[in-house]
DNA sequence: TACTAAATGTCGGTA
DNA sequence: TACCGACGTTTAGTA
């Protein structure tokens, strides 16, 4: 784990550095003065301020202000970097095909530049998100209702994957849709569509019951829900959701 | 804009450091070798290994990997920034409440702290939107059909927002449903849920029609469309979509 | 590669 | 603040 770092460099001297930490696979950030051009799925443009660009080995590229959690410019990873000098600016492009992108920061003052050499990002595992809220139900399938019987999970449709699908005490087809959080009308659509196709695959006029599981509803979902002869039950996926408490209390240090 | 730069910092001096830059609301990021706990909404722990981690002053917090365009794990505006020695590492934790979420990045090596005094970020103009593809419809209605007529935009409906609404020569209700990319499923149960709460609004009886337009359809939304009774009619937003070429072409500086 | 839906989605507008 | 839908969504999983 290395540091490379320039202040106030040159563009020139910053050009070397950023194609010879591009050879590296380096992280590289950039800080300073630059406008941002964007051109692909859409188009943006960006006048001069001040900004920190991250370029990815990977091929992403990241253009951060002061605010937001969301980058004002972007691009994902599979992009190519490219830099040069030209006009007295030092120009960073981060290319990509399919779709044809192109980003293009230019900077006019560079405050500082890092290459930062990185071995191995591992991936996180997330706690608390649909796939555990599923597990759950399988394991305790009362919480969709006494004496429902799951078949089934990510059983395929014709309208598209559907999350549980098992059968009520009474035999009758249910189809159940998972959701980590607080619902909309999207969900309660999404529902009524997978019901629908189990309709066209059960004979002439079975019933096919529609649950959908989650933490709450809102008005205008329940109102859909009620509309289409479907169900809301109430549950939540298992741990991590709530208090936010990362770990126990202690002071901040000073 | 300024930017001050600690190599190698002991966790104290990272500590002060942060302080200041907090104080200063300045745009703070670190690298170096630390894991990562998040408990909120959901939940996730990450073993040792090497980030970049971006402080905000408006509270936001992103941590990344050498992979991605998305943080590893990461904190919205408004949460606070707070940090402290502990057990030999530098902690760095941002808190919200409402929801209640904690991010705590803990640094066992911190190999690099800078903090960049930034003012002002702007926000981008993105070309190409659904809005932009609003505007081109009222400007040109026959991209819907000849003899449309819009009469809303925007109008308010029991199941939501309706993009457009209008009538067409034979004076029938239409529902307008836009996207500025190829639709799934999804946009066509949006389309069907909106031309049912007019149908529900008018007359008995009345045939409201409904179509979406956007570039082009999956095979599953266009049976759902045809199932509806409902219609698709092919149409971009206007420019900014396309062909990727930022600027003309001149080759990378060496 | 295209389709489908999840996401700690985030963000903006509105009631 | 909650609701609602767009987003250059991104990302993962699957056919």
């Amino acid at each position: 784990m290395t540091a490379t770092t320039l202040h106030e460099p040159a563009h020139r001297e910053a050009l070397w550095e950023l194609e010879a930490a591009f050879d590296r696979g380096d992280l590289v950030t950039l800080f300073g003065t630059c406008t941002v051009e964007y051109d692909g799925r859409a188009a943006s443009s960006l006048g001069p301020g001040a900004r920190l660009l991250v370029l990815k080995p990977d091929g992403s590229s990241l253009v951060h202000t002061d605010e937001g959690r969301t980058p004002v410019n972007w691009q994902p990873p599979g992009s190519e970097h490219r830099a040069a000098v030209r006009d007295g600016r030092l120009r960073v492009r981060s290319v990509r095909t399919s779709p044809a992108e192109t980003l293009d920061v230019r900077f006019s003052v560079v405050e500082q530049l890092t290459a930062y050499g990185v071995t191995g990002g591992r991936s996180v595992e997330v706690i608390g998100s649909e796939a555990d809220l599923k597990e759950r139900v399988l394991a305790d399938p009362a919480l969709v209702e006494d004496g429902f019987e799951p078949l089934a999970s990510e059983r395929a449709s014709d309208a598209g994957p559907i999350d549980v699908f098992g059968r009520d005490a009474a035999g009758r087809p249910v189809v159940v849709e998972l959701k980590r959080r607080r619902v909309g009308p999207d969900a309660a659509g999404q529902l009524a569509r997978y019901v629908s196709a189990i309709e066209r695959e059960e004979p002439d006029g079975t019933e096919v019951r529609g649950v959908l599981l989650a933490p709450s509803i809102t008005d205008r979902a329940r109102a859909l829900l009620a509309d289409e002869g479907l169900e809301h039950v109430a549950a939540e996926p298992p741990a991590g959701n709530g208090d936010g408490d990362a770990d126990a209390a202690d002071a901040d240090g000073s």
